[in-house]
RNA sequence: GGCCCCGUGGUCAAGUGGUUAAGACACCGCCCUUUCACGGCGGCAACACGGGUUCGAAUCCCGUCGGGGUCACCA
């Protein structure tokens, strides 16, 4: 019998919710949700240097935008100091863990006599068997002692990771590292194991560049007396250089894909295939057949290549299929940023816009993008366009009689101008494509985009015309000859 | 450098001793079309290398090489 599923996502709240991060927030959750567990979001802030406020909305904001629901927390460590200290205090009474009251100074030096010696520094235990009135002494001086663990100097220390089997590691490379650091705060792997163990984890989900931290906090547990969880270690995300993920990689945080206008379920839909993939090998899959399928077994162990290409693929997808409604006030905002709209707007008619343009496009911004001839007028035309069908002969003449019999036609709508330009086509005895591509470029600037008539419809038949006669205007003043 | 993890096409990734080694993205060609995209069809392209074990290895073992991670009073 086996109890209740916990995990939990602990991040630190030092920077951004990168893709790595939120891959790894996602399969906990996916697994807290596939057995019907409960995941729990901790906020590992105990580095007062360098956590922030700010960070912090970031990375909770992210996991809301993505639907990664918690159901307890956020539990905060710089809020349960006292439980650090208790436990570090009954370590210390077991004699488990001991003051040490070397300064950075001398931890230094003998940093630097390993360096020396080309071996990697461990700390000596040069506190490990202080008299009582040594450390009465030390700390009457008002020196702040660190408390470090006494770690075995011998035997192994496995790992028993779901993901990658029993990794083993030689305690003889284990040193007695500090557990609480002079300023009072506990160090990552010691506030970790303490919280792991009283929120009654089950399962330890993380990034694999933990795994060499994981012996140590087994020694903790251990010390402690109390049960293992079970570890899984999920390789990492790494950049297309294969190297950690960093600033420099361009966009890799959640939110900036999100400002570059990929939807939560697209982003969701990726990071669940790097290190993971369903049954029927299908890409494309909402979150309900992921939490129905997802198992830390099938959890690759190979580091991942992030491919923003594939990523933008499946947003592709999304965006296609993404009900109408939640696509438009998705795009509102992409739109006021572009300055094409302002506060008030003309809601229906952007919602029928995006229900055309969205066919071709892949993210908001590119849909936004292509909106943007229905709101402004066109400044400019494409010069490759320019080239290929402005310069061709009798390309005026078409375009007056295109504007003369547009300018009659009543009613106006895409199927009466389809009509009408199909009739001028057999008339004037040419090509389709003699009319229409000239046509396109006057009325939008551009050499694609959706339906010629769906765009004459938008832009009404005053729009419309006048822009073909501006670009006869253009090719007159411009080309001739 | 020590320790640890990993190694199937450019990328993601099926595959767990016997397969013509899937599929997807990207790329190339063709079809569809007023354009672009979508879609359809086809193509290019991989088991890092060397030894074993075995009747038989992408699959098991060892070594080499390559990539990554980690070595803090950061998490």
């Amino acid at each position: 019998m086996m109890s209740e599923v916990r995990v939990r996502f602990a991040p630190s709240p030092t920077g951004s919710l990168h893709i790595g991060g939120a891959r790894t927030a996602l399969f906990n959750w996916l697994f807290a949700r596939h057995h019907g567990g409960k995941f729990i979001l901790r906020v590992d802030d105990t580095d007062l240097e360098r956590s922030t406020e700010e960070s912090m909305r970031g990375i909770l904001e992210g996991l809301q935008w993505l639907g990664i629901d918690w159901d307890e927390g956020p539990i905060y460590q710089s809020q349960r100091l006292d439980e650090y200290r208790k436990f570090a205090n009954k370590l210390l009474e077991e004699g488990k863990a001991y003051y040490c009251f070397c300064t950075k100074e001398e931890l230094e030096e003998m940093r630097k006599q390993a360096e020396r010696e080309g071996r990697p520094f461990m700390y000596t235990g040069k506190c490990r068997n202080l008299t009582k009135e040594q450390i009465e002494n030390y700390l009457k001086e008002g020196r702040k002692p660190v408390i470090r663990l006494k770690t075995p100097r011998e035997g192994k220390t496995v790992v028993h990771d779901i993901i990658r089997g029993d990794v083993e590691f030689d305690n003889s490379t284990i040193d007695d590292f500090i557990i609480m650091k002079s300023d009072g705060m506990p160090t990552y792997n010691f506030a970790t194991v303490v919280d792991d163990y009283q929120m009654g984890i089950t399962h330890i989900i993380r990034a694999e560049e933990h795994l060499s931290n994981t012996p140590k906090q087994i020694l903790i547990y251990e010390a402690l007396g109390v049960p293992l969880p079970q570890f899984a270690h999920v390789s990492m995300v790494l950049a297309p250089d294969r190297t950690k993920l960093s600033k420099r990689h361009g966009a890799t945080s959640v939110q900036e894909f999100r400002d570059q206008g990929y939807l939560p379920e697209a982003i969701v839909n990726y990071i669940t295939l790097l290190g993971w993939a369903p049954l029927d090998g299908e890409e494309i899959f909402d979150v309900r057949k992921s939490i129905r399928e997802f198992s830390l077994e099938r959890v690759s162990k190979n580091p991942a290549v992030y491919d923003v290409q594939k990523l933008t693929w499946i947003n592709g997808h999304y965006i296609k299929s993404y009900d109408l409604d939640k696509l438009t006030q998705a795009i509102i905002p992409f739109l006021q940023k572009k300055g094409l709209i302002g506060e008030n707007y003309d809601y229906e008619y952007i919602k029928k816009i995006v229900s055309v343009v969205r066919e071709r496009e892949k993210t908001l911004v590119d849909i936004a993008d292509a909106m943007t001839y229905y709101f402004k007028e066109v400044e400019s035309y494409e010069e490759k366009g320019v080239q290929k069908y402005f310069t061709k002969e009798g390309v005026v003449d078409i375009l007056k009689k295109a504007a003369e019999t547009l300018k009659n036609l009543e009613p106006f709508n895409k199927f009466t101008a389809e009509e009408a330009y199909r009739k001028l086509v057999e008339e004037l005895g040419i090509s389709s494509s003699a009319l229409f591509h000239p046509t396109r470029l006057a009325i939008s600037g551009r050499t694609f985009g959706p339906g010629l008539f769906d765009i004459m419809e938008f832009l009404g038949k005053e729009k419309t015309v006048a822009r073909i006669e501006r670009a006869i205007k253009f090719i007159e003043e411009n080309i001739k000859g």
